[in-house]
DNA sequence: TCCAATTACTACTACTAGGTAGAATTTAAA
DNA sequence: TTTAAATTCTACCTAGTAGTAGTAATTGGA
């Protein structure tokens, strides 16, 4: 019960993106040793984040990454379904089948309000919210 | 962000059982066929939760399965923690390290709101609350 | 006693997530 | 123009989960 661990580094590396924003770019080693993620595996998922198109390459010499949007337009959900890890409205907890509204196993009335709070705050909380408060990771 | 495979056979599997103590015995065949999960992969799963003392298993001819503990007794967090799927009070959704109380990012406070609520209905509810109510699974 | 129905054990295969290695490509600075 | 610093691409390795295969052990009944 817990993001995969591309989601969880994803997200902390475009927090601590959006964090820095006073630098023009940042370098996939610099974030490597700053985050404590493998250097090569780091590379890998920053290939992804540029795909998705939260963050621009700019490749060569003095090159690095960058936000291509506003902190505050890319949402946590949006970084999970890149990975495949957001909380699908159909999929269920016990894994029977899809919840349709006619037929709820003993749990489904209990497991919707934590699975409608997860949602809310995966939709809703976006880079700003993460990197302008708390501690820094 | 959901169960494995193998807990969610396991709840569906103890919940049958419990759902049908009617029968003295039931058997692998059995319930592979009613549930719908592999045999060699049920009989897999059913020396675990016998090892774990959920079940009593008879052996040799006529033999099968059934409850070892009253249905009231198992709850839905104990069959999780068998197959190392539980929620840990250590663990964070961001994975950043552990939870001290001292240090917090952005979205713990929001978290905890959906991970002790998720928390509670595991350890609460238990085969009982799931065997006799609800659509049968 | 023997057989057939049953669980238990051991070992394997298939797939996926996480991670590594090395070379190709791009580009600014020297 | 050359070089070094950077991203990108392709291919592989490793560990864990899901699932399969075959056989051994147990036991009630014919
Ligand atoms: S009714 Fe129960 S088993 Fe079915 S989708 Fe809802 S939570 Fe899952
Ligand atoms: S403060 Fe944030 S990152 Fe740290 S354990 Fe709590 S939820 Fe996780």
């Amino acid at each position: 019960m817990k993001l995969n661990n591309t989601s969880q580094y994803a997200i902390r590396i475009l927090a601590y993106i959006a964090d820095h924003k006073e630098k023009k770019l940042l370098s996939a080693a610099e974030l490597s040793t700053a985050l404590v993620i493998p250097y090569k595996f780091l590379t890998k998922i920053m290939t992804e984040l540029v795909k998705a198109d939260f963050i621009k390459s700019i490749r060569g010499r003095e090159g690095g990454f960058k936000l291509q949007k506003s902190a505050s337009e890319i949402k946590v959900d949006d970084i999970l379904n890149v990975f495949n890890d957001s909380i699908k409205e159909e999929e269920c907890i016990l894994g029977i089948g899809f919840c349709n509204g006619m037929c709820k196993c003993a749990l489904h009335d209990q497991w919707m309000e934590p699975k409608l709070l997860m949602q809310k705050i995966f939709q809703e909380s976006s880079l700003e919210d993460i990197a302008g408060r708390g501690c820094k990771i």
